[in-house]
DNA sequence: GATGAATGAGTATTCATTCAT
DNA sequence: TATGAATGAATACTCATTCAT
């Protein structure tokens, strides 16, 4: 129906509403000290009605969270499929990409972290919680695959996709946290050069050392290149 | 006095054994939803007993904070003053040192985040937060005391040692916060092993981007190569 | 709007319905004894509702204050405007007003108490607290001016007006605690009979006074006759 | 035995000590907000040890009342027993007891106003509350007995003795309370001068309505002359 | 759908009081 | 006798959530 498809989308519209103004907020106060009606005000809504459109209010930060992953997932999946790039461009495009989904939205770590906190699951939809996770699984997956051709052409040969996967993922991690604790270290450097920075010593490291390990490896006893 | 000074001992033991539950529930619960009452139970006290050693929950929190920072500091300024060694010796010891770090209190990062919320620095006595913003910037900066002397030598003669040891401290932030979103992300994997490769990456990189920069030092049209 | 405006008045009357309340609470067990569970019972609210209408405990003490000094003033103003009346007929006006004030809320001089414990002042808005001393010098300067007119007519001519304010604030202050007092004095007589007597002492004595002064005013050398 | 008689001796000399500390410290705070840690600190004590001296919070408060009212006691006791003053004298006399009185702890009133507060008196051993009222009484009965024999020369002999005591004493009361909302009423006088003012026109009230009652008993249809 | 008034459970913090030393 | 560490009961205040309108 027409009508209702509309309804439909008046919805959608609403919950990015709030959504948009949840991140503003959190992004603010952080998580616990944000309170619904900062949000509500934030969203030019009412405090009762964000309760319409959410179960409540660590269901709105799972959702916020969902949307980066939907986005990320989206990002380094289209890496993935770049039919004309070599590993070294493939790997370029990835940081691009994840440095994109950090500027969508420098949150996402924070937000990890509340879900962390065991006692938040009880109040999160068993399907919300499931999507997260299988979400989050399935863009580390995929960065994994983009390293794993170059496992069968000889590159990285001693370590398998996923390990290497995580590193980068935690080395992305490791710059939206260094972000956030700008403050108390009192840098006043730029941001996006010494992030250029940090993933050219990534990237030269990832392959140095992966030719270092492809000729000599003899060097590297403890290895274990088996994939998962 | 023998006996003031024991008395002052066994008010610091408190002091600890307090800290020590309060890492555990952190820990487990967060921040803010850890109470007073988990702690103390944690700690076999009562919640007011908790208030005749700390000023309030989050003068508590910052304590813990305090307590790694000076333990890193104590690491970093040792590996600093280690005379033995050459850069690679010095960066691995390095890592070693963050490591333990890290392994002391894998809180110190979400501690630090909650930090970070402008409105937790009201409860903070200056003295406290002084301390901390103090340590903070004395550990960067002995980092980056470390890569110094290469710089001399003209290995990374194109970056100032400051921003080297802002890259390596967002690494480790990045190890640590993996760590925390592990559960999310499924990893089953060894930790140590994994943190090891990602040093091994970083370091490798870390050289040959000296290297190459060395060499050839007009491919960085951009750089700022001046120390601070 | 209609709708806007029953609003409106819907809210003024919980706020009413609440201070009622902590009137009656407050009376029974004191400021600092009453709670606010205590209150919100006696309103037939919850407590957190009260905190909807009042900032704090401090505020809603200090809104009973500022509701009868409003009345306070009113009533005074009033004997002030009387124009067919000369200074003795005032004076009896005068004393009624006072004493409808007392019957309309016996608390005001404990309230007023609690307003000048020191602390207190941080938990107020400065713009209650400024109308509350506003108020207070507004209605003792208004009982000043009752009695300037007779300065010039040469009664009371060796003090001032706002000396005799004072006065009578003091006595009709006097005469309230010695209300709230009753019980440990176990006085058994009848309240009003004795405030008539009280004022009707007061009264002569201030005429007497006045007679006596203007018929020999070298009696006071250490008189200071000037008007503030 | 003099070793008992010293130490009971000593042991009254903690208590004062203990009482002079307190009544600075409730007449810096108020009763609520004065801790006994307060107290103890004044009293260069630790807080355990007014424990030692004194049942409770409530009790040492009352402690402290008992001690003006017996001050009061006396010094209006000496006034009634002062054979060479006639009554105008022995009024004059009583203004200075009271002022002296309320110099020698003004707090007096507060004091008595928190033990109104009737939740106060389930703290109090049944002996020191009584001994309170019992006191209280006396001083009044006492006032009361200083006008006495004017009733039987003809002078007030409209009103009974108690009557007048009361009224004395609720000016009395006012001038201190007068003291007491200075600030709020932003009064910078003179507190001695104003305090004169206010017992000679109370004087001269007390007189000449005297005078006024006795030469025409009629105009009082409604008086009880009786003494109770 | 939207509101916002009302709720009540939850929590940091305070402080009188106790008691082992 | 004196201490002061420990307690635990009390309480102001907050805020997610509900629901009548």
């Amino acid at each position: 129906m027409g009508i209702k498809e509309r309804k439909e989308r008046e919805k959608e519209r609403r919950r990015q509403q709030i959504m948009v103004a949840a991140k503003r907020v959190f992004s603010d106060k952080g998580f616990s000290r944000a309170t619904m009606e900062d949000i509500a005000k934030e969203a030019e809504l009412s405090a009762g009605t964000i309760y319409l459109y959410f179960k409540n209010k660590d269901e709105l930060c799972a959702s916020l969270t969902l949307r980066i992953l939907q986005y990320l997932q989206m990002r380094v999946e289209h890496v993935y499929n770049e039919k004309d790039l070599n590993i070294e461009g493939k790997v370029e495009t990835l940081k691009e990409a994840l440095y994109d989904v950090y500027e969508f939205d420098p949150l996402i770590l924070r937000n990890m972290f509340h879900l962390h906190s065991s006692e938040t699951f009880k109040n999160l939809s068993s399907e919300l919680l499931e999507e997260i996770n299988r979400l989050s699984r399935k863009s580390i997956r995929t960065i994994g695959l983009i390293f794993k051709d170059s496992l069968k052409d000889g590159l990285f040969e001693n370590r398998n996709a996923m390990e290497i996967a995580y590193v980068v993922w935690a080395v992305f991690s490791g710059l939206a946290l260094w972000e956030e604790s700008r403050q108390t270290f009192a840098y006043e450097g730029n941001l996006k050069e010494t992030l250029e920075l940090a993933f050219e010593i990534i990237r030269r490291g990832l392959f140095n050392y992966a030719i270092d390990a492809s000729s000599s490896p003899s060097d590297d006893a403890d290895d274990n290149s088996e994939d998962e």
